[in-house]
DNA sequence: GTCCATTAAT
């Protein structure tokens, strides 16, 4: 955050530039201070324990309305109830008319209404009325100050908080801890954690370190920055811990994985203290039960929030809908929903990006069937969303470009991207990301190109993000070409983007530049390179058929299966079986988890009729119990998706299907094809056995001759599939395009393959099956 | 009489 200042270099070091060292001019003590804060807690605690006693007096609002009508000479008191409702109801309109009010009854000049209307208007998101405002009082004070501060990071501008607070300490103001703590909450938003040490500093120097109201945002500045541990010093050393003290710590914890036990046991802690939980700790303890996915904890939570009441509130019913649908419980979830008579645009992107999570789960989960319908769901919600009342907003979008990616939904994501810019949310650095991914996961690498050229903010995921796609489109020169210009443009690299850059380079076989990128990495950057980098590094030297390079021992890493797997197939397809064997046997020591792994093997061990090992990868299957590998492919065709496996018979066309499909083949026979003898993918599922003496079709060849059946001449046909496609598809596909001439993607569970004219764009090196 | 801390989604 280049433009935030730093005390210690503003104005000749702030240490100097608040007159602390001044005694007789210290602010109020903060025992004193300390004191009114406590009563304040406990009187709010027996508010929450059911206490009858209400430390506010309720706004008598009609009566101050009544006396304004009627003209009377009014005391400057008069208006703040009036104001406390404008801000409580945001209404900027309101707040103008009491200020007009207020100018005609000469009250304008009173100190502490105009500070109350300062407030009012920051809470009205009217931030320039309340500069102005402030520019023009008489007299201020501390809390005038106080509330222009609190106010910018209130409306997203935390820079001007802080400008503001400069400014405050150049004019020789002193800071009272509600100062203090504005800024804490300044640093916070900026996640500035050195700045808000800065400040920390000051509290101590103050004495202002022992208020609650202190230690927690103290807590939720470390918090917000990912500090735990120093967050949880802050808060052990919170003397009057209240019911915000545990509820921010708890929530902190729901935001790091690594802390969730620790959450349950502060909460529980909490209780014991005797703290009743509000709706805002139930909320942060049901987003606890998420991150731990415990749905009966959840439910007793659950139990909870109706025994205090506050199961309709509606932060509290989102958290308990997304722990349902994140346990895959979407009908509950659903149900909650639908009887939510009051929602938020975030009860829409919990539900959307609760079905969209929930797709990923079932994905790795091979699952893919309820990973799709999950993501049609998702696709639905948003539809649903567009019809009602509340608008999309940058969450919404980047979950559901992310299921469009995942879908491969490329007429959804054109839509989608149309109107995130029409509502100017695509200037948000995580949207225009995600739809640069979107357009690369969609197998588009031109719309990414221009959605790259036309964001107004780039950033080091969205160039990571293009380099990648040039890379896995096969296009390595430009992919190496963005990297220079990213460099040149001033923006840091980190170690994905060097995953990219070097994938590049061993796609292109440019030996000496991956050398070049790979030291550039380690000493200009100072990034360890980590498993993935050496990865692409043998890949490179694997594609080449320089197999003795691949297999140098290097220092610094352990190969794991997806370098021995490359190994493999690398080995195998430059002929060499010695070192193909050799490299398996280091695989299986491994005991690989993927079932496609094994699957690679044993096409390996059966194509050169090696039983006895044969018998052994099937019995290690066995053992690991990896369950068959399912081999599903999906086509979009105007709006509807058709779902294959292998030798589907159960589509309408299916005739059809295999006739173009047996016509194909026939004249690809004549242009050099030659059907490669693969085993099957595994024990294939009993319904989807071909018929003996029939030719077997692997999903995605029946999914693109479906494309090719149902699409206009010239279109682009996309098909997805959930496994590694095996060499024989690959090499039929490939002259499919060539004799329909037609472009044809297929995106399978390592990559992306783009086939034109005859060739593919990965180059034919994949790992495939 | 004016300013004060906590929640759900990428």
């Amino acid at each position: 955050m280049a433009s935030v200042p730093s005390l210690a270099v503003s104005g000749g070091a702030a240490a100097a530039a608040i007159p602390v060292a001044d005694a007789r001019r210290l602010p109020p003590s903060s025992v004193a201070i300390a004191d009114k804060v406590s009563s304040y807690s406990r009187s709010l605690q027996s508010v929450n324990k059911g206490g009858s006693e209400s430390p506010l007096r309720p706004l008598d609002v009609e009566e101050a309305m009544g006396m304004l009508r009627e003209g009377k000479t009014v005391q400057s008191a008069i208006y703040v109830p009036l104001l406390h409702q404008c801000a409580e109801s945001g209404s900027h309109s309101a707040a103008r008319a009491v200020h007009g009010h207020m100018v005609k009854t000469g009250t304008d000049a009173d100190m502490f209404v105009d500070t109350s209307l300062v407030n009012v208007y920051m809470r009205c998101g009217a931030c320039e009325d309340a500069r102005r405002l402030f520019d023009e009082m008489p007299e201020t004070n501390v809390v005038t100050w106080t509330a222009l501060i609190t106010g910018y990071t209130l409306n997203s501008q935390p820079e001007l908080a802080v400008e503001v607070f400069v400014e405050m300490l150049e004019a020789g103001r002193y800071p009272s801890h509600f100062t203090l703590g504005g800024m804490l909450n300044s640093c916070s938003s900026l996640y500035n954690v050195e700045l808000g040490k800065q400040v920390h500093g000051y509290t101590i120097k103050y004495g202002a370190e022992s208020i609650t109201s202190m230690g927690n945002s103290l807590c939720r500045l470390y918090a917000k920055a990912g500090n735990m541990e120093s967050a949880l010093r802050a808060f052990r050393r919170v003397p009057d811990k209240n019911l915000i003290t545990w509820t921010t710590m708890i929530s902190a914890c729901a935001e790091d994985e690594n802390y969730v036990e620790l959450g349950l046991s502060l909460f529980l802690d909490m209780l014991m203290d005797g703290v009743m939980p509000n709706e805002f700790t139930l909320t942060s303890v049901m987003s606890l039960c998420g991150t731990r996915l415990d749905l009966n904890l959840g439910k007793q939570v659950q139990a909870f929030c109706f025994k205090i009441g506050c199961q309709t509130n509606i932060p509290v019913k989102n958290s308990t809908m997304y722990l349902y649908l994140r346990k895959g419980e979407t009908e509950e979830a659903m149900r909650l929903f639908e009887e939510m008579d009051d929602v938020c645009i975030i009860t829409w992107n919990a539900m959307i990006s609760g079905y969209a999570g929930y797709a990923q789960i079932m994905d790795t989960a091979k699952d893919d069937l309820h990973a799709r319908s999950r993501g049609f769901q998702a696709l639905k919600i948003f539809r649903d969303l567009n019809r009602s009342a509340m608008k999309p907003d940058l969450f919404t979008f980047s979950s559901i470009l992310s299921v469009c990616s995942y879908m491969m939904a490329l007429e959804q994501g054109e839509q989608i991207h149309a109107q995130t810019i029409k509502t100017g949310f695509l200037s948000d650095v995580v949207v225009n990301s995600a739809l640069v991914n979107m357009y690369n996961k969609c197998g588009s690498i031109e719309d990414a190109t221009k959605a790259f050229v036309e964001m107004p903010i780039r950033t080091l995921v969205t160039w990571t993000s293009l380099i990648s796609g040039y890379s896995q489109h096969g296009h390595p020169q430009q992919a190496i070409q963005l990297f220079e210009d990213m460099r040149f443009a001033g923006v840091r690299p980190n170690e994905i983007t060097f995953v990219s850059v070097l994938s590049a380079c061993s796609y292109a076989g440019l030996v000496n530049e991956a050398e070049r990128y790979f030291d550039m990495m380690k000493h200009d950057y100072k990034i360890e390179p980590v498993v993935d980098h050496y990865g692409c590094m043998i890949d490179m030297f694997v594609r080449l058929g320089r197999l003795e390079d691949a297999f140098i021992k290097r220092t610094g890493f352990e190969p794991n299966e997806a370098i021995w797997s490359s190994l493999v197939a690398g080995c195998r397809s430059h002929g060499n079986m010695e070192l193909a064997f050799y490299a398996a046997d280091r695989l299986l020591e491994l005991k690989p988890k993927g079932v496609e792994t094994y699957v690679l093997l044993l096409n390996m061990y059966i194509s050169k009729e090696r039983w006895h090992d044969v018998a052994m990868v099937r019995k290690l299957m066995k053992q690991e119990d990896l369950g068959i590998l399912r081999d599903r492919s999906w086509i979009t065709i105007k709006d509807k998706v058709y779902f294959f496996r292998a030798n589907d018979k159960t589509h309408d066309q299916c005739d059809d299907l295999y006739q173009l499909l047996e016509n194909l083949l026939e004249k690809a026979k004549m242009i050099g094809y030659e059907p490669y003898q693969n085993v099957e993918l595994s024990e294939t599922e009993d319904d989807e056995k071909p018929a003996s003496g029939s030719v077997k079709h692997h999903s995605e060849r029946l999914a693109v001759a479906l494309g090719l059946l149902e699409t206009p001449p010239g279109a682009t046909i996309r098909v997805t599939k959930n496994i590694t496609m095996c060499r024989d598809c690959h090499s039929s596909i490939k002259l499919f395009s060539l004799l329909a001439n037609r472009e044809i993607i297929v995106r399978d569970s390592k990559r992306l393959h783009k086939f034109r004219d005859g060739r593919c764009s990965c180059g034919d090196f994949s790992a495939l099956l």
